[in-house]
RNA sequence: CGGGGCGUAGCUCAGCCUGGCUAGAGCGCUUGCUUUGGGAGCAAGAAGUCGGAGGUUCAAAUCCUCUCGCCCCGACCA
């Protein structure tokens, strides 16, 4: 393809509306531009990515046998009644009505519609499993859309919805998908970390997110590099670094701390703790009764994990200032577990053996020091706390490390939660109805661009992994006045494509600089160089946008060096 | 939805506080000549409802009110 006749609108200047890298090279290296807020047009370059990396998670979706499907975006209201998420899914779904008034949506993911096929077409355990995915344009109207493709109000996504009748198959499919995943991502080129994630209020048994690994992530992951351990910070849990304590006295002791309200004031205060010596307490509301959580000072705890302590059906919130009197006698600021009776005391696993500690006398402007952990008070011990930078592994015990990590998939061992709702079953080998099992994985296509120009990119631009980089190969002509130049870089194109590999032909009449400039910002990640100084000697230049070596080599032996370079660099699977 | 910021030429921005000449610059674009290995030089030229509406004023890009849009932080995120 030649470039003169390419629509590729490269900005020279940092577009102002971007502020995270791979929003601002897209649109300066042309590949987007933006409709209205999380809504984006893909120019030629992106499209050309975004096949890319479709046709790969095409390949790896066929290769454990799914069947591709093509199902619609529009969707009755009826559909969304069924499942009960016509309500659940309120503000993020994009509503409509047609001309005759009936209410419709714009699909955010597909498990009504593929259920509802289910349900109509399978009718025996001899039919099942059965693994179906599209590659669909999904639509949800996020509250606040950001960092150009990472968070967006349409979107692309492979969604896969797999059938069983046993949890054994289910167990398979998704071992299979995960395995699935990987290669895609691997094959995608990018730097990424599968982690247990939290189901979630729908229940559910196991789910994992791939998130890659960037610095505008939402997400933080905890990882241990030691044996692999990886989880969502919802849902780590870890070993704090041991507290050397000091011998406690006999028995507690109350102080006056007159207006001391925070942690931080009592850390200053005379005769007063660190943070990592105080016992924080908290009172939650559970199905309307108090509950005490007490975690260390400096540490917070993780509601995530105060649900899954509660139960799915329990309500709970933090109590409001005047429960927390009616319960504890004190205000927030004063509490403390020493003394309560008849509450259930949650404890963190971090307190455990603790000595010496200090925290609230349930008393306003008062305290209590030389507390002892199971002398003094005691709870049930359980992680209610986030994990923290410099924790230790859980399994091994080693420095475990936290990253930011981008969403690009999930997994997710569904159950019954649609098939039940929505009637769909099949008959076992006992001619009993039973609901099907349901698996669903997902996939944000443009993300997988996104996080690999967060993943690659210098100061000139993006530098993008060859399985998907719009082209592959990007021929320079340095001087288009030079006929030699012109003649010897068309046959070079014709001889890669000829071998079926993607060529750019940048034959624009511009000066070398600014081709040069494009050609890196793009992130093609191979140039091949035409100048007339080189020419003479009948060579030409391969440069390697990653490495930033480039070698000359003679004419004739240049499509075979293209050909071994691009193999050496594109991605392998890591199986 | 709360907090903050920004809307002036295709892009990046100045001008606004303290109202007043014909609304500017750089880049890009068009034409011509020169130039050709890392965002060229000279010359000529085209291009702006100053986001929108209303108001104040002799006079509004500039002051006031409302409104729309976009970005960032937070809340939210099957």
């Amino acid at each position: 393809m030649r470039w003169s006749e390419t629509f590729i609108p490269t900005l020279r200047e940092m577009p102002a509306e971007a502020e995270t890298i791979s929003h601002q090279l897209l649109l300066r290296a042309g590949y987007i531009r933006q409709v209205a807020a999380g809504i984006y047009s893909y120019l030629p370059l992106a499209q050309r990515s975004v096949l890319k990396i479709s046709q790969i998670i095409r390949e790896e979706m066929n290769r454990i046998g799914g069947q591709e499907f093509f199902l619609p975006v529009l969707h009755p209201r009826e559909l969304w009644e069924e499942s009960g998420r016509w309500e659940i899914m309120g503000d993020n779904m994009f509503r409509l009505k047609d001309r005759a008034g009936r209410d419709m949506c714009l699909g955010m993911t597909h498990e009504e519609v593929i259920t509802d096929i289910a349900r109509h077409e399978l009718r025996s355990y001899k039919q099942l499993p059965q693994t179906w995915y599209q590659i669909q344009t999904k639509f949800r109207d996020e509250a606040r859309p950001k960092g150009g493709l990472l968070r967006v109000r349409q979107f692309t996504m492979k969604d896969a919805y797999s059938f069983h009748t046993s949890w054994e198959s289910l167990d398979e499919t998704y071992q299979q998908q995960y395995r699935a995943y990987s290669r895609i991502y691997d094959r995608c080129g990018l730097r990424y970390i599968a982690v247990k994630a939290d189901t979630g209020a729908m229940g559910g048994k196991d789910s994992h997110e791939f998130s890659a690994l960037i610095d505008v992530g939402e997400d933080l992951i905890v990882h241990c590099e030691h044996c692999g351990y990886g989880a969502n910070r919802e849902m780590a849990i870890s070993r704090a670094p041991v507290v050397d304590d000091q011998p406690a006295p006999d028995r507690p002791e109350k102080f006056p701390t007159p207006g001391i309200r925070t942690i931080a004031a009592l850390e200053t205060f005379p005769g007063g703790a660190e943070a990592h010596r105080q016992i924080k307490t908290l009172v939650y509301m559970v199905d309307e009764q108090p509950v005490l959580v007490c975690v260390r000072g400096d540490h917070t705890v993780n509601e995530a994990a105060l649900a899954r302590l509660f139960g799915a059906e329990a309500r709970f919130y933090p109590a409001h200032p005047g429960q927390i009197v009616a319960a504890m006698g004190a205000n927030a600021g004063s509490l403390g577990p020493v003394g309560v009776s008849g509450l259930r005391i949650v404890v963190d696993e971090a307190l455990r053996g603790r000595k010496n500690m200090t925290t609230g006398a349930n008393e306003d402007d008062f305290h209590i020091r030389g507390v002892v952990v199971d002398r003094d008070f005691k709870g049930e011990y359980q992680q209610v706390r986030l994990v923290e930078e410099g924790d230790f592994c859980i399994n091994c015990g080693k420095p475990i490390r936290m990253w930011k990590g981008l969403e690009v998939g999930q997994i997710f061992k569904l159950g019954v939660r649609y098939s039940q709702t929505m009637k769909a079953t099949v008959l076992n080998e006992k001619g009993e109805a039973v609901p099907m099992i349901m698996g669903c994985y997902g996939i944000g296509v443009e993300r997988i661009l996104a996080a690999a120009i967060e993943q690659n990119h210098d100061e000139n631009g993006m530098i993008l992994p060859v399985s998907i980089a719009p082209f592959s190969v990007i021929v320079n002509v340095v001087n288009m006045g030079d006929p030699e130049s012109v003649r010897a870089a068309e046959r070079i194109t014709t001889a890669l494509e000829a071998a079926g590999i993607d060529v750019l032909l940048d034959d624009r009449d511009e000066r070398p600089g600014v081709k040069f400039k494009d050609n890196d910002l793009i992130g093609i990640p191979l140039r091949v160089t035409l100048g007339p100084k080189k020419l003479k000697e009948g060579k030409a230049e391969i440069y390697i946008r990653a490495k930033r070596e480039s070698v000359d080599v003679a004419l004739d032996e240049v499509a075979a060096r293209v050909q071994a370079a691009l193999e050496s660099s594109t991605p392998q699977t890591k199986e």
